[in-house]
DNA sequence: CCAAGGACGCTACG
DNA sequence: CGTAGCGTCC
């Protein structure tokens, strides 16, 4: 770990020096190579040669805002008067915070760059709950803290007792997890920011408790469709408030100040709209414990290959020219493969292949209604001619390479590690979605790469390439994963109360989409093919999802037709889903919106309209909310309850590593696998019941766990059925 | 002439 | 259905 640690900055120093490196092309990179244009880093400790530098730029927020009377510097304060200051803290009835950055913005301006480095943090301490009778000032009691938030290394720190760096820690501490109120805009960013900060000095399963408010959040939760997309927006939209220009200087340090205050104005507002619209609890019991699991898990670094990364990366560019050479024999003419337009141009106009297969209905483009070049087409026309497979064979190709290989290294710049950005709040339906890189859609199944060998070849060699295997566990861990079983579909039969649905997951053993496709067939469950089973799952999500026929059909490869009578003969199988799904467009259309197991809600504007797709779509969205939304619901109860039991224990280290929707990867000590397995796996299960919710689903849940020296290998672990507890 | 940004197409994941 | 992200084209 140490070696580790000590390798990782070397390299990071050595990286600034040589120049080398490649230039980031990617504005989402980490870690710049360029000092001059991102500035320095506050982060990860290191180098500290070019501090003359670091003054230039931020120095000048920082001392408008220390010398501003109203605001203490922490950091000047002497041992005595920090003792004072924590008690101060202590005391106060609310306590507003907004990070700094080291380019003079804070959270509350619009728009900032991802990763900014972080120079400080400004609390505003206010001693009774009022919001002041001029609403963009302080109160008589009201005072102001301003918190250093730069890591010295160890080497670097004064010898004094204790020291300056862990007296802010403390404090820091007193901020993030004190029983009074605490609001902060992007409270995960803040959390993450600290816990990145202070990496060595402030265990993660300290910041567990904390349960800051966060206007963002309780906002999304209001309307999770509303596109406000930063403070000012927010403030637009929920208050009355003067109009303000941006300023420099003297005047920004007050107009971040009355931010602050406005900040609060907004949450109590929000607030009080969440309590009268039925979601304080899920905001209160969902949403806010999970902000630490979050900060967590983004300030956790997560291992790559970076070495056989870039070595798939060459193979793959080889394999591309190739298939990119075949393309052009094949169509008798040089052309872009990657564009979409040039190859409808080949495979429509040059060979006109859409005349050859007229009893086949060919997709179009959504916008323009054109001949599209899609995969689901391309797979009609590959008997046809010998393009369209090249072409789907370096689509795959060409898919792994950007996305998953040079993608994930860009998201590497000088490091060896990766960690994804998770964003609690830009999915409708409240599941989470991960960013640089998207650990959500990196792909199951590995991809096999047959390699031309030029060199006196006779035996071709084949490769496999599979992205998920580059991620590794640090020495002495284990990937472990955790997969809620057909969430979906125990939730659809929980919602419809199907009695054959229900019967699938109530008796015991025996595969459901094997079950399911005998029922629906009507076939023994031993002449089921795997085909058969294939079909049954993809229909299911179909029907969830409120796919139409033609995007099954195209998923399945069978006509539209075929596809028609599959859903229908599903639905008439499972009466009461049908009636499920009817009854929710119903409340739909009486209500304007709907609700998901744990009251968590979406708004249908839509749902009225008197375009004829419009509305379907709302109705499909609306079905799709209650399913999907409640899958999220479950999964995210799941992560905070492990989260809980992890941080408030001396023993267990397990750390999340991704969520992936109805699955959970975690990090663990070799030693601990069984026993943590078995923490999750009942963990999870036990969600059937959550009784503080009123939830109480008429199916057991299932969780199947699986464990692996790397995320592409995981095998399935045996748990025993109940486990002693600690 | 170029650059930046939006619309569009395609495809990983669930 | 709905996320992210890569790529062209205008």
């Amino acid at each position: 770990m140490k070696a580790e640690e000590h390798c990782n900055e070397s390299a990071e120093k050595t990286s600034k020096q040589t120049a080398f490196c490649k230039p980031c092309k990617r504005q989402w990179a980490k870690c710049g190579t360029d000092p001059a244009k991102n500035g320095p880093k506050s982060f990860h400790g290191g180098a500290n040669t070019s501090e003359a530098l670091t003054q230039s730029q931020d120095g000048c927020l920082t001392a408008s805002l220390t010398s501003e009377p109203r605001v203490k510097d922490f950091g000047q304060l002497n041992p005595d008067e920090k003792m004072k200051m924590l008690e101060t803290t202590r005391q106060a009835k609310v306590l507003v915070l907004t990070m700094v950055y080291r380019d003079g913005t804070t959270q509350l301006d619009p728009e900032q760059k991802l990763t900014l480095p972080v120079c400080g943090l400004l609390v505003l301490m206010k001693s009774d709950l009022s919001c002041g009778t001029p609403e963009d000032s302080l109160g008589p009691n009201d005072s102001l803290v301003y918190l250093k938030l730069e890591h010295t290394p160890a080497w670097a720190q004064q010898q004094t007792h204790p020291s300056p760096e862990l007296f802010t820690r403390d404090m820091l501490l007193q901020v993030l997890t004190g029983s009074q109120l605490v609001v902060c805009y992007k409270a995960k960013d803040l959390l993450r920011s600290v816990l990145q900060v202070y990496r060595r000095e402030l265990n993660w399963k300290r910041v567990a408790g904390c349960h800051i408010q966060d206007p963002q959040v309780s906002a999304w939760l209001l309307d999770p469709t509303d596109p406000s997309s930063c403070f000012q927006d927010l403030l637009n939209k929920h208050c009355r408030r003067p109009h303000t220009t941006p300023a420099l200087g003297a005047q920004k340090v007050s107009q971040i100040i009355s931010g602050l205050c406005w900040l609060y104005r907004l949450n109590m507002k929000l607030c009080s709209q969440l309590q009268s619209q039925g979601l304080w609890k899920l905001y209160s019991d969902m949403e806010l414990n999970m902000i630490p699991v979050l900060a967590a898990m983004e300030s956790h670094r997560i291992h790559v290959d970076k070495e056989a990364l870039k070595k798939t990366s060459d193979l793959l560019g080889t394999k591309m020219k190739q298939l990119e050479k075949e393309a052009h024999q094949a169509a008798g003419q040089i052309f872009l493969v990657t564009s979409s337009t040039q190859l409808r141009t080949v495979l429509f106009e040059k060979l006109r292949l859409h005349e050859r297969c007229e009893n086949k209905k060919l997709p179009k483009t959504i916008n323009k209604q054109q001949q599209s070049t899609s995969e689901a087409a391309l797979l009609l026309l590959q008997d046809l001619h010998p393009l369209p497979k090249i072409i789907l064979e370096y689509r795959q190709v060409h898919k792994i390479k950007s996305t998953f290989v040079d993608g994930i290294l860009s998201c590497m710049m000088c490091k060896n590690y990766i960690s994804s950005t998770w964003h609690q709040t830009s999915a409708v339906t409240g599941r989470i979605s991960a960013k640089h890189p998207n650990f959500q859609a990196l792909p199951r199944q590995p991809l096999q790469i047959t390699k031309k060998q030029y060199v006196q070849g006779k035996e071709e060699e084949v490769v496999t390439v599979h992205p998920r295997a580059m991620f590794i566990p640090h020495e002495g861990w284990t990937f472990l994963a955790a997969d809620f079983c057909q969430v979906e579909l125990r939730l659809l039969a929980h919602l419809s109360s199907d009695p054959e649905l229900l019967r699938i997951f109530t008796s015991p053993q025996a595969d459901v989409f094997t079950m399911l496709a005998s029922q629906w067939k009507g076939v023994r469950e031993d002449e089921v093919t795997s085909e058969d089973r294939e079909h049954a799952k993809r229909i299911v999500y179909s029907v969830v999802y409120g796919a139409g026929r033609e995007r099954l059909s195209g998923i399945l490869g069978v006509s539209t037709e075929q596809a028609r009578l599959f859903q229908d003969s599903f639905l008439q199988t499972y009466r009461d889903v049908q009636a499920f799904i009817q009854r929710t467009i119903q409340q739909s259309h009486k209500q304007g919106y709907v609700l998901s197991i744990m009251g968590r809600r979406r708004n249908l504007p839509n749902i009225n309209s008197p375009d004829w797709s419009i509305r379907m779509q709302a109705e499909r969205q609306a079905v799709n909310f209650v399913v999907q939304g409640s899958a999220a619901d479950l999964c995210k109860m799941a992560m905070i309850r492990i989260f809980n039991l992890v941080s408030s224990s001396s023993s267990l280290s397990a750390r999340l590593i991704a969520q992936l929707h109805d699955e959970l990867l975690y990090e663990v000590e070799d030693s601990h696998l069984e026993q943590f397995a078995a923490l999750v796996k009942s963990t999870m299960e036990s969600l059937q019941r959550i009784d503080h919710l009123g939830v109480h689903l008429k199916v057991p849940l299932k969780v199947a766990v699986s464990s692996g020296k790397s995320w592409g290998s995981m095998s399935e672990l045996n748990i025993p059925l109940t486990f002693p507890s600690p």
